[in-house]
DNA sequence: TTGCACACTTATTAGTAAATAAGTAATTTA
DNA sequence: TAAATTACTTATTTACTAATAAGTGTGCAA
């Protein structure tokens, strides 16, 4: 199964994004190393911002597609392959998604606020449900709701993989682990 | 006590970097509102890389006499200063500069990474100390050690102010109080 | 009063940015 | 097999970017 020219300049432009800011790369940054044209790339994608829609909606897709692979699983170990999947993006030495968006929000057209809008609201409600389900069992203990819970663990998470540029590769297992330990008993 | 350019180009800089991202802003953005030309503004920062030096000591020296104010306060009465000054960032639709400064931070000179990297062991050790100190007096309660916890409430609070950006307001608020909540009997 | 540092402006440059128009070759469809 | 569609390239444009050289006026110091 080959990769389309579109699919690799999402993928592309994803790792770009991720690693040096939706500001700080150009379209040439894409069509070198693909050997293509500047052109072939707004043939695709006719502006920067296209691009970052083509972006969030590939990222709605692997996370749709990662929560029902995960749906049969326990909350604690979707919760753990979730924490997982953040320590492969620290690793590669990249941000997230939301919050390489979030600061560059206001150089963002509406569409594409919209669709990362989306995409968080997902990832939101999925950690949420988790949450939930694993209070319902008892798997987790928490004194806060669901919802707070959820954007605690995601802020927490997606922040250590700003903060440990700065200060270290240390420091993420760390958080990581003490996000695991508040929760489960 | 008047302002002077110097200082106006670092105040303006920093809402610029903070509110668009370093890749983001130009000198023409900030040359105009001041109403002088760019080349006054290469004179006082010969480089860009050296206008992000500039605002990331001038967060150190704010942060200096954050701190000294703050001594002989107690812990709780610290961490709630300091969650309101996060508060303040949000309200004026910036991001921390921590988190600014991380997701641009491959195409930062080293010179601009260092500044960053003291004032946030600056931040760590400060709320660090301010934990172990809530601890000693029983004011606060946690399974984790003092850094660990000072690494969730700074991640958790400068990612709130990101998030938020997406999700809105409201959530804000949930995050900054469920640290107290978590952390105070 | 001379001269020199300071805080700029004027004017320019070299480079890069996103974007587009027009052309081409290969494949698909009618 | 003619026509249209797809996936590009070639070539160019407009606009902006950081950066710099050279000049200007103002005020202070020797």
């Amino acid at each position: 199964m080959s990769t389309s020219t579109r699919e690799k300049i999402i993928q592309l432009g994803d790792d770009l994004l991720r690693k040096q800011g939706f500001n700080a790369f150009s379209y040439a940054d894409i069509s070198k190393p693909l050997h293509i044209k500047n052109a072939a790339v707004h043939y695709h994608f006719p502006s920067k911002q296209d691009l970052a829609v083509a972006i969030a909606l590939w990222h709605k897709d692997i996370f749709d597609r990662f929560s029902q692979k995960m749906a049969n699983k326990e909350p604690k170990d979707r919760l753990k392959t979730f924490l997982n999947f953040y320590h492969s993006i620290h690793l590669s030495e990249k941000v997230d998604i939301i919050g390489a968006f979030a600061t560059d929000w206001h150089s963002l057209e509406p569409k594409v606020q919209t669709e990362v809008q989306e995409f968080t609201e997902l990832v939101i409600n999925w950690l949420s449900d988790l949450i939930q389900e694993g209070l319902d069992v008892g798997q987790f203990r928490t004194t806060q709701n669901a919802r707070t819970t959820a954007l605690r663990i995601l802020s927490s998470i997606f922040a250590s993989t700003q903060l440990v540029r700065i200060t270290g590769d240390h420091d993420f297992t760390r958080v990581k682990n003490s996000i695991l330990e508040e929760l489960i008993n």
